[in-house]
DNA sequence: GCAATAGTGTCTATTAGACAATATGGG
DNA sequence: CCCATATTGTCTAATAGACACTATTGC
């Protein structure tokens, strides 16, 4: 016997960089279904506190990790009887950027650890089939940025241009030429050089960027 | 005092072209709310019955407007307490293809009419929010399109060139030029060139085409 | 000067758009 | 032949990739 109301989650791709390599968001589940497995961050909707699934996603990062975050995409919506054992369930997927200098890392309160693992090869299958989530979720955040798209969320307050240029290759998983990449990017409106303000080592000293778009302060 | 459980529906932009225009299909609704307003077609999901989602939307289909389609491409999921008067809702949107020569356009069981409209210029307001999802819908076929696929499953069993050029303007909403049209589809696998087979008319014949997929038969 | 990286310029193969030229039927 | 459309070819401007060149710091 089905139960007459599906179980309706919200689940998220967190990404991150973490030593210039895209990493991903995991949690070890604390409860039954699938306790001790490592899955995506969700949560169940509460339709008396959230105003829509994008809010459940966004409680669900701020109770199980501890992260809270400006924007998410919604990638998909996963539906189906035998995707979760307790019964017919929908899950709306999202995904996110974090800067690096914003991981907090710190265990929720109903969770065991979190974990950021390389999105295409982590290691132990993930619990439901958040195995394919997880590919939808890249292979989504990899297509906006082949299509164009700048990951500036990824970014710390003030960057170079060589570092923008890192995290898309993060993402994309392939080296980019400098000069293509600087040419495609230069007149896009979200980026502003901060006058006067550069990057000094061992070398020719980098002009400072920051994002036109209020994401922080 | 909120639902516990939020209403979970599947709604469908079925387009077509009529005349060589692109055309969504409206049906007007039979019961409350927004009783005789117009909207896409739509269901409540059915655990004990549906699959997943997309069986929803298929039923969905099949009873408010006797119309059965293979493929649906999922849009996005619309969600949250005020886009329906009944409560907290959920709705996972797609859209799907029909050839012409498969257009019933007959009323279904609980439903007074249906209309096929332009998905541009639809008169009367539609109901719930049911517009923005129209939009949605109409944008992500056109940048499907626009990416380089090709409308199959808008085409009859057999068609010209021209037929899919004029397929692929209506969905575009402006004209193609014709030899770039035919350089980009040269090499397209699912297109299969019926051999010794020609559409005659007042002028030099053109080459028939079909679908490799077995979409028909 | 040398190392290292920033920033810019150049060359070329490919491509998309515009448009011309040719082909082939009906009348 | 003329008309209408199918099909193919050509020219060109824009673009992306590869790669080279120059610039500017610390040491």
């Amino acid at each position: 016997m089905q139960l007459l109301f599906p179980l309706v989650t919200s689940d998220v791709a967190l990404f991150t960089l973490i030593d210039q390599r895209l990493r991903v968001l995991l949690v070890q589940r604390a409860e039954e279904p699938a306790m001790g497995k490592w899955a995506l961050p969700g949560g169940i909707l509460r339709p008396d506190v959230d105003e829509n699934l994008e809010e459940t996603a966004k409680r669900a990062l701020s109770s199980k990790a501890c992260v809270s975050v400006r924007q998410l995409e919604q990638v998909a919506t996963f539906s189906g009887a035998s995707r979760d054992p307790r019964g017919w369930s929908i899950s709306t997927l999202y995904y996110a950027l974090l800067p690096s200098d914003q991981v907090p890392a710190l265990a929720g309160i109903r969770t065991e650890a979190v974990r950021w693992e390389d999105p295409e090869n982590h290691k132990q299958p993930l619990a439901f089939d958040h195995a394919q989530l997880l590919d939808n979720a890249l292979r989504q955040l990899r297509d906006k940025v082949a299509g164009g798209a700048l990951p500036l969320q990824l970014m710390p307050n003030k960057f170079t241009l060589t570092d923008l240029q890192r995290a898309c290759e993060a993402i994309a998983g392939h080296p980019y030429d400098k000069g293509a990449f600087r040419r495609q990017i230069k007149d896009h409106p979200a980026l502003l050089a901060i006058d006067g303000e550069f990057l000094r080592g061992a070398q020719r000293p980098a002009q400072v960027y920051r994002t036109a778009m209020d994401f922080r302060f």
